[in-house]
DNA sequence: CCTCCACTGGGTACGTTGTACGCGGTTCCG
DNA sequence: CGGAACCGCGTACAACGTACCCAGTGGAGG
């Protein structure tokens, strides 16, 4: 019933054998659409303005990419790249996954507008691909296949999590127009109306820790992380050694958050 | 710089004390909204559309909603307000996360829309509040609200990550325009030709998993939760037995994330 | 070498979107 | 009983993705 004839991007060439040689190419389109996804967000990224960043014509791009929704995916496996995975499965699988989500938050702060493109089909583009061969091979020879799924959805999902909220602060802060110290102290009228109502408890005391956090961001990433490693830790065999996840105390010591 | 003047939906009164009666209402435009999405998805919510399903004019609704936007997160927080959260501090946690892991699993799942709103900022509607307060209740008595957002960020990943993962793949099925059972067999030509390959052993592996599925979805789910919470438990101080509502102790300075 | 035609970049145009603006009618306040 | 405040809604516009068409171009077959 559907389009039976829909064929991935990832299969149809870039170029083809005969003809003039093409002036651009898909990683000069990707990466300026890229730029102007950074800068102005991924609505800003028109075809048209995409274009004109390289100097094109509007409807030259269709020549290299199907349509737009075909360039995010472009995109967004690009991004994906940018994740070093390189010696992945290294035998320290703690430090592997550290190593991983560390470079996830990065990618994702440098490009907010990513947690905007929804993979309501997953492409698995070629960037994607290593990703996974690298990232889930670590955890391989300790798990079965579905439960190293599920232990790499909470950690992606943590990660993701965490970042989007960082992401939507800033971009609060950004919105409201003022400093980031400004916006300490006033926030904005309905959030304040809400805290001043006293019907929020739990909801105030979040407010209250946004506007005076005593961890930096990092810090409080590094720290839920650890908690998720620890997690993983206790459904591997005791034959994964990695780092042994040490008593409560210690671990506080060496990797919990530090004041500041 | 930026616009001071911007106001929250939830400050902006519905209804005016002046003037003709309102024919319509804000509950009934985002409850035709939703049905839309549901039968077709966000994209085909348009406001000419929306405003064809409950018999008014296109610029009829703008007299309701500032812009589709604030409609789309009315629609978010409609469908917060789903998520069954009654007497939720029970004084057992690990059955008051599971009630809402389920029930934000199902709420997905009935609306698959919701992966593609990005909550770039966040809008604190009063059901979203409700579930704040009720959900992040559950342990607040036993640790620092730092650690308990740290904590839901690790719950709320894992569930929006899986079923990403779920509403995905349902997706690819539809899309393929075969039933499952044939989808089983013959998926895409392009993930046929990376298996055939030879070059992606774990890829590979996961494919004839979704295929070959031992375990059901809601079974795979619940496994993973299990994993989740066994993970909150071991950061929860012994104090907080899941049946006992414990007094809030002070652990929280030895084991809180440095609190001061 | 020439010839052919698959290819190139790009201009024009169409359908659809969100929404600014203004109109004539309706309801409530003073 | 005005008149201000609000209603539903038709028109209009800018911006979007992209279908279609064109004139040029350069590699392959003769």
């Amino acid at each position: 019933m559907a389009d039976a004839e829909y064929v991935s991007i990832w299969m149809r060439p870039e170029r083809p054998a005969r003809g003039p040689k093409p002036v651009y190419s898909r990683a000069q389109i990707t990466e300026a659409a890229i730029r102007i996804a950074d800068a102005e967000g991924l609505d800003a990224a028109t075809m048209r303005r995409i274009a004109a960043e390289i100097g094109a014509g509007a409807m030259s791009l269709y020549r290299y990419v199907p349509s737009r929704d075909n360039l995010v995916e472009l995109m967004a496996d690009r991004l994906m790249g940018e994740i070093d995975v390189t010696g992945m499965p290294s035998g320290d699988w703690r430090a592997d996954l550290t190593r991983y989500a560390d470079g996830l938050r990065a990618m994702w702060l440098r490009h907010p507008w990513i947690s905007t493109v929804q993979r309501s089909l997953p492409s698995f583009g070629p960037n994607q691909l290593l990703l996974i061969e690298r990232l889930m091979g670590v955890l391989d020879p300790f798990v079965s296949i579905d439960e190293n799924l599920s232990l790499m959805a909470v950690l992606n999902g943590y990660v993701e999590g965490t970042v989007r909220e960082e992401i939507s602060s800033a971009e609060e802060v950004r919105r409201s127009g003022l400093s980031e110290s400004e916006w300490m102290e006033r926030s904005s009228p309905y959030v304040d109306r809400l805290v001043k109502s006293g019907e929020y408890p739990i909801f105030t005391k979040i407010v209250m820790e946004a506007r005076q956090p005593h961890l930096s961001r990092d810090d409080q990433f590094r720290y839920g992380l650890q908690r998720v490693l620890d997690c993983i830790a206790a459904a591997l065999p005791s034959t994964a050694g990695s780092a042994m996840p040490a008593h409560r105390e210690e671990r506080e010591e060496q990797d919990g958050p530090g004041h500041r």
